[in-house]
DNA sequence: CGCGATTTGTGCACGTCTTCACAAGCGCCT
DNA sequence: AGGCGCTTGTGAAGACGTGCACAAATCGCG
């Protein structure tokens, strides 16, 4: 059990790809300690503790250990990890090391600024075609691609290695495009319309409703709004301690 | 344990606010159930089984009726859920009965996007105030709201009462309009910004980061490629099973 | 070379979430 | 009224995720 490094990741000259099938949960967090990381890379650290890297990530520092520790056993005792290696690692797992291609279906609101955001180019992605099933709105130029009629997918399929699809149309339109991008290979769906997909088995779907977050949070309000209504305490009952912002100021390596 | 609902809500006449506390995965599913639920109404049901509209949400039956049964013991046994009052419920819950104002922060590309986005508003949010940093920006008028600067915020607060914001801001900036946010009274930020944000303790920050959900699909997608590659059955392993759909075709009352 | 300071990696216990399976309850039909 | 079929609500078990606390490992220094 000492160091068991997983093959097929640093010389990735067509070593066998074993990956180590990771808990959903530490999956979900690795791309934020990725973020983390190119941070501290570009402050110039070369190492990062456990404690200083779960702070920039802001969670709990025994978790980040041990969301690492499944990808095996990189990083020094007593000294910590060293930052280009862990991106380099993370990057791998993620699948990161080669510039998926993504078709963004749906140019409305949302598509358009899902189009011009460089985020998605900053950390991997590459979108590779814009489709719209409104041909008023095909051949419009955004961000330097032209909007495609969504009829063309099979062309851009074949253009193209599209493992990944995103949704931004209406809800009610969500489900055909759907079809239509699994038709053509697709096996990766990130759905924004508020509505369920059925997808055959394969494929994945992550949904973001930006409604949903803002409803959890309202829940919240309202939980918070009926605890002051409560207690026999005064008024003041939750506008936080006096003093103290409460989390890790060991965001050092956040301002540019 | 027979039936014990909830007071203060269907008569909501000053009654004692006593609500439940919900473990958080029941909370972040109840929006999905309400939106499933409005689709319900509108095709007409009066009625739904736990069976029917755990399918609408594209969750396990059980699951549902667990989290439901948190709410208190709507429903009929042999019959079902009375869609009107399960809405009423779950609104109430989630603190929706107050259409909630909104501060939006940062009005660049995605934050273009969410003020024009009208899923806020049909599902009980209103976007009381643009603001931004950048005052070539200030005074754009964007679906009848007019940008104002930042500093404003203190004056914005005074209007409205605020309890939620959004930030929309690239990530050097999140930061500091957080902490303007949380002096104005803010207790429920909704954070865009790929950044962690320290707030004081009371404070709910939620995050969405689009490129996150991208980077969790693509090593899904390496996972599967990964595995496609090692059995020793033919090529078309996860191509899906020949005839059939997976999921759920209870979805009747999506379309519209 | 040995020792102390430091930090990783992990066994273990705990809490939360999920799922099954079934008793209790309700309506309808005869 | 009684019985039957259907559906809810929930106990219990298992899976999963979290966090503590500590042994093992490494570095630097005297």
């Amino acid at each position: 059990m000492s160091q068991h490094r997983h093959p097929g990741a640093p010389g990735r000259a067509g070593a066998v790809p074993t990956l180590p099938d990771l808990p959903e949960a530490t999956v979900a967090r690795l791309p934020e300690y990725l973020r983390a990381l190119h941070n501290l890379a570009d402050a110039g650290h070369e190492t990062v503790s456990s404690e200083g890297l779960s702070a920039a990530a802001g969670v709990n520092s025994a978790k980040l250990r041990k969301d690492l520790s499944h990808l095996g056993s990189y990083g020094t005792r007593g000294v910590g990890y060293d930052v280009a290696l862990l991106i380099e690692q993370i990057e791998y797992v993620l699948g990161l090391t080669q510039r998926r291609a993504v078709a963004l279906v749906g140019v409305g609101n949302l598509g358009h600024a899902l189009a011009g955001y460089d985020g998605f180019a900053s950390r991997g992605f590459r979108i590779a075609a814009l489709l719209d099933a409104d041909p008023s709105r095909v051949g419009e130029e955004i961000n330097g691609l032209v909007v495609r009629h969504v009829d063309d997918l099979p062309t851009v399929a074949a253009e193209e290695s599209l493992a990944i699809g995103v949704i931004a149309t209406p809800a009610a339109a969500a489900q055909q495009v759907a079809d239509q991008l699994v038709a053509v290979g697709v096996t990766s769906i990130l759905n924004f319309a508020p509505c369920v997909l059925s997808v055959p088995e394969g494929v994945d779907v992550r949904k973001v409703d930006l409604a949903i977050e803002l409803q959890i949070l309202s829940f919240h309000e309202h939980r918070k709004a009926s605890l002051t209504a409560l207690p026999a305490t005064g008024g003041t009952a939750l506008t936080a301690l006096p003093g103290g912002f409460a989390a890790t100021d060991t965001q050092e390596a956040i301002g540019t």
